[in-house]
DNA sequence: ATAAAAATAAACCGATCGGTTTACTTTTGC
DNA sequence: GCAAAAGTAAACCGATCGGTTTATTTTTAT
């Protein structure tokens, strides 16, 4: 264990690889669906590997759910620091990414409100690490909201949660360019926090 | 068979006790991690007698989904029934109601939302069944809308739903009364669609 | 070159999965 | 009152579950 190439953020490259594999899965099929031999099977690792990396299937999928979180965050991270965004722009750029994900047909819902609704009150590591994500995404949009000028940044955020994770739960029933103008949507909620009290 | 009292919408006693049990369960531990033999000790029921009302534990998933349905359908028709209230006022009424079960320790999400993450694109009788749901959700919206005046009635709808489906995934996370004001968020989103063209 | 570390494949474990079958009892309609 | 229908309890089925173990091979550091 002492001169494994580490990756990133201490994941050795086939930890990664069992991650990169079982997130795949779990997003696709769910946590409790997804077998451990499946997710050896298609990381091309035996079992024993595995288990040496992650000791139970539930700490396995604390470690996708962090993969998920690095992912989301690094792709956020780009957008607010791009210097020739307004604060008002980065948060159409936050909507304007999560769409990306949206009209991904193997889209089936953000995976910590999935994994939520399959561990609430069954594992609370798992439960805590969902929650922690949210709290992170209501972060990022409370700062920028903050930076907007806003009366009341932390209901604004809030609202624009509610947008976002409303957009993202109907984004797997009806696949097709969104119905709507979100921009716009989100435009007029920042809209109003802008001109009167809230 | 012949002579079986049936209670509503030619559900038995027998499949409704064994539906109800499911369903609580379902609802708090989710599908797959619910085994059939956990189903039919709540139901207090042998499992014979489950597997002859239901071949399969995929079809019991379905008439769970039915049950489900047809509560929602009987909450929002009592508020649609209600003639002293305005479209206005019943919109409204239906996010109240919408409340009363978000604030629940024991919601875990709307039951079609999560079957669908855990179905989609392996059951296509559930997959189904979860659209068609939301699908109702959005002709209730959309007819109320409609009686509103407004000018685009199917887009205010729809952002509605979006505002619905928000509050349910977040419910699931922050447990407490909530932060904003949905009645206000929920006024000025429709305000809009009666002052502009959208 | 070699020994330790890390990997593999595969057999194995008890438990549980969804589902069937058998043998028996209760309820019901006529 | 009696047969058919509907119920129960429980053994049983093969498959899969999460997880362990054994025996062997590959990689790696010195």
């Amino acid at each position: 264990m002492c001169s494994e190439t580490v990756i990133s953020k201490g994941i050795t490259a086939k930890q990664l690889q069992i991650v990169r594999a079982a997130y795949d899965l779990f997003k696709e099929n769910g946590f409790y669906a997804t077998g451990v031999d499946l997710i050896m099977r298609r990381a091309q690792v035996s079992k024993r590997t595995m288990y040496s990396y992650f000791v139970t299937k539930n700490q396995l999928i604390l470690a996708v759910l962090g993969h998920y979180r690095n992912n989301c965050q690094d792709e956020i991270n780009q957008i607010l620091q791009r210097p020739e965004l307004s604060s008002q722009d980065k948060i159409l750029a936050v909507f304007e990414n999560a769409e990306k994900w949206f009209v991904d047909t193997k889209f089936h819902g953000c995976l910590a409100v999935n994994a939520m609704a399959e561990f609430a009150g069954k594992d609370e590591a798992i439960e805590q690490a969902c929650h922690q994500f949210k709290v992170w995404e209501l972060d990022v949009l409370r700062s920028l909201c903050t930076e907007l000028g806003v009366q009341n940044s932390a209901k604004l955020a809030y609202k624009l949660l509610i947008l976002l994770e409303g957009m993202g739960a109907i984004a797997q029933f009806v696949k097709q360019p969104c119905l709507i103008d979100i921009k716009q949507l989100v435009l007029q909620v920042m809209d109003s926090h802008t001109m009167e009290q809230n």
